[in-house]
DNA sequence: CGCCTGACCACGT
DNA sequence: CACGTGGCCAGGC
Protein backbone atom coordinates (compact mmCIF):
# COMPACT_ATOMS: atom_id res chain seq x y z
CA UNK A 1 0.00 0.00 0.00
CA UNK A 2 1.89 2.41 -1.45
CA UNK A 3 -0.48 5.54 0.68
CA UNK A 4 2.17 5.46 3.15
CA UNK A 5 3.89 8.75 4.12
CA UNK A 6 7.67 8.79 4.03
CA UNK A 7 8.23 9.34 8.09
CA UNK A 8 5.82 6.15 8.06
CA UNK A 9 7.91 4.00 6.23
CA UNK A 10 11.20 5.19 7.88
CA UNK A 11 9.71 4.54 11.62
CA UNK A 12 8.92 0.79 9.86
CA UNK A 13 12.64 0.74 9.01
CA UNK A 14 13.93 1.79 12.16
CA UNK A 15 11.81 -0.54 14.07
CA UNK A 16 12.84 -3.13 11.70
CA UNK A 17 16.32 -3.38 12.90
CA UNK A 18 16.27 -6.39 15.20
CA UNK A 19 18.15 -6.02 19.16
CA UNK A 20 21.96 -5.99 19.19
CA UNK A 21 22.18 -4.85 14.92
CA UNK A 22 22.55 -1.30 13.62
CA UNK A 23 21.86 0.40 10.76
CA UNK A 24 22.93 4.10 9.16
CA UNK A 25 20.60 6.82 8.32
CA UNK A 26 21.36 6.52 4.72
CA UNK A 27 20.67 2.68 4.92
CA UNK A 28 17.69 3.51 6.65
CA UNK A 29 16.21 5.95 4.07
CA UNK A 30 17.17 3.62 1.47
CA UNK A 31 15.38 0.63 2.75
CA UNK A 32 12.37 2.86 3.07
CA UNK A 33 12.19 3.64 -0.29
CA UNK A 34 13.95 7.37 0.32
CA UNK A 35 17.36 7.51 -1.51
CA UNK A 36 18.98 10.27 0.10
CA UNK A 37 16.83 11.18 2.36
CA UNK A 38 19.26 10.33 5.34
CA UNK A 39 19.06 14.27 6.86
CA UNK A 40 15.13 13.63 6.70
CA UNK A 41 15.78 10.37 8.89
CA UNK A 42 17.65 12.61 11.62
CA UNK A 43 15.20 15.42 11.54
CA UNK A 44 12.72 12.57 12.15
CA UNK A 45 14.03 10.75 15.22
CA UNK A 46 14.94 14.83 16.68
CA UNK A 47 11.46 15.30 16.79
CA UNK A 48 10.22 12.23 17.47
CA UNK A 49 8.94 11.25 21.52
CA UNK A 50 8.33 7.39 20.74
CA UNK A 51 9.90 5.45 23.68
CA UNK A 52 9.17 1.91 21.46
CA UNK A 53 11.12 3.38 18.50
CA UNK A 54 15.03 1.69 18.89
CA UNK A 55 16.82 5.37 18.05
CA UNK A 56 19.79 4.13 19.34
CA UNK A 57 20.17 1.87 17.32
CA UNK A 58 20.61 4.57 14.11
CA UNK A 59 24.13 6.12 13.32
CA UNK A 60 26.49 7.43 10.87
CA UNK A 61 27.55 5.85 8.07
CA UNK A 62 30.70 5.36 9.78
CA UNK A 63 29.34 3.52 11.84
CA UNK A 64 29.66 6.61 14.82
CA UNK A 65 27.54 8.33 17.13
CA UNK A 66 25.24 10.74 15.49
CA UNK A 67 25.65 12.97 18.72
CA UNK A 68 28.99 15.06 20.16
CA UNK A 69 30.57 12.64 22.71
CA UNK A 70 29.86 15.55 25.37
CA UNK A 71 25.78 15.37 24.70
CA UNK A 72 23.52 13.69 26.84
CA UNK A 73 22.38 11.82 24.53
CA UNK A 74 26.08 10.51 23.44
CA UNK A 75 25.91 8.77 26.84
CA UNK A 76 22.93 7.62 26.59
CA UNK A 77 23.17 5.77 22.87
CA UNK A 78 26.27 4.41 23.94
CA UNK A 79 24.35 2.53 27.09
CA UNK A 80 21.64 1.50 25.20
CA UNK A 81 23.92 -0.18 22.61
CA UNK A 82 25.80 -1.81 25.21
CA UNK A 83 22.58 -2.79 26.74
CA UNK A 84 21.92 -4.77 23.82
CA UNK A 85 25.63 -6.61 23.15
CA UNK A 86 27.05 -3.76 20.96
CA UNK A 87 30.37 -3.02 21.80
CA UNK A 88 30.98 0.58 20.99
CA UNK A 89 34.80 2.29 21.64
CA UNK A 90 34.81 5.74 21.79
CA UNK A 91 31.55 6.83 20.30
CA UNK A 92 32.26 4.36 17.63
CA UNK A 93 30.36 0.97 16.78
CA UNK A 94 32.95 -2.37 16.47
CA UNK A 95 32.19 -5.48 14.52
CA UNK A 96 29.29 -4.05 12.05
CA UNK A 97 29.62 -1.53 10.33
CA UNK A 98 26.16 0.90 10.34
CA UNK A 99 24.21 -0.82 7.81
CA UNK A 100 26.41 -2.56 5.53
CA UNK A 101 24.12 -5.33 6.19
CA UNK A 102 21.17 -3.92 6.94
CA UNK A 103 19.96 -5.65 3.80
CA UNK A 104 20.90 -8.99 5.64
CA UNK A 105 18.89 -7.64 8.36
CA UNK A 106 16.00 -7.40 6.90
CA UNK A 107 15.95 -10.29 4.41
CA UNK A 108 17.98 -13.01 6.34
CA UNK A 109 15.30 -15.23 7.83
CA UNK A 110 16.99 -16.25 11.08
CA UNK A 111 13.44 -16.08 12.78
CA UNK A 112 10.84 -18.15 11.62
CA UNK A 113 8.36 -15.66 10.08
CA UNK A 114 5.90 -15.97 6.95
CA UNK A 115 8.50 -14.58 4.99
C1' DC B 1 10.74 33.04 -2.95
C1' DG B 2 15.65 33.23 -0.93
C1' DC B 3 18.79 32.17 2.92
C1' DC B 4 20.45 29.49 6.88
C1' DT B 5 20.64 25.29 9.64
C1' DG B 6 20.94 20.34 10.53
C1' DA B 7 20.99 13.17 15.05
C1' DC B 8 23.87 13.17 6.88
C1' DC B 9 27.01 10.97 2.92
C1' DA B 10 30.77 10.15 -0.38
C1' DC B 11 35.30 11.27 -1.91
C1' DG B 12 39.94 12.84 -1.81
C1' DT B 13 44.16 14.01 0.85
C1' DC C 1 41.74 6.97 10.96
C1' DA C 2 41.22 12.23 10.93
C1' DC C 3 40.06 16.47 8.37
C1' DG C 4 38.33 19.32 4.62
C1' DT C 5 35.05 20.04 0.63
C1' DG C 6 30.91 19.61 -2.08
C1' DG C 7 26.41 17.80 -2.56
C1' DC C 8 21.39 16.75 -1.22
C1' DC C 9 17.03 17.33 1.04
C1' DA C 10 13.51 19.17 4.24
C1' DG C 11 12.08 22.97 7.65
C1' DG C 12 11.84 27.36 9.70
C1' DC C 13 12.00 32.50 9.14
Amino acid sequence: MPGKSAADRILAAIRAVPRGEVAGYGEIARRAGLPGRARMVARLLSENDDHSLPWHRVLRSDGRIAFPPDSPQFAEQVQRLRAEGVVVKDGRVRGQRAAASIDEILWAPPKRRGK
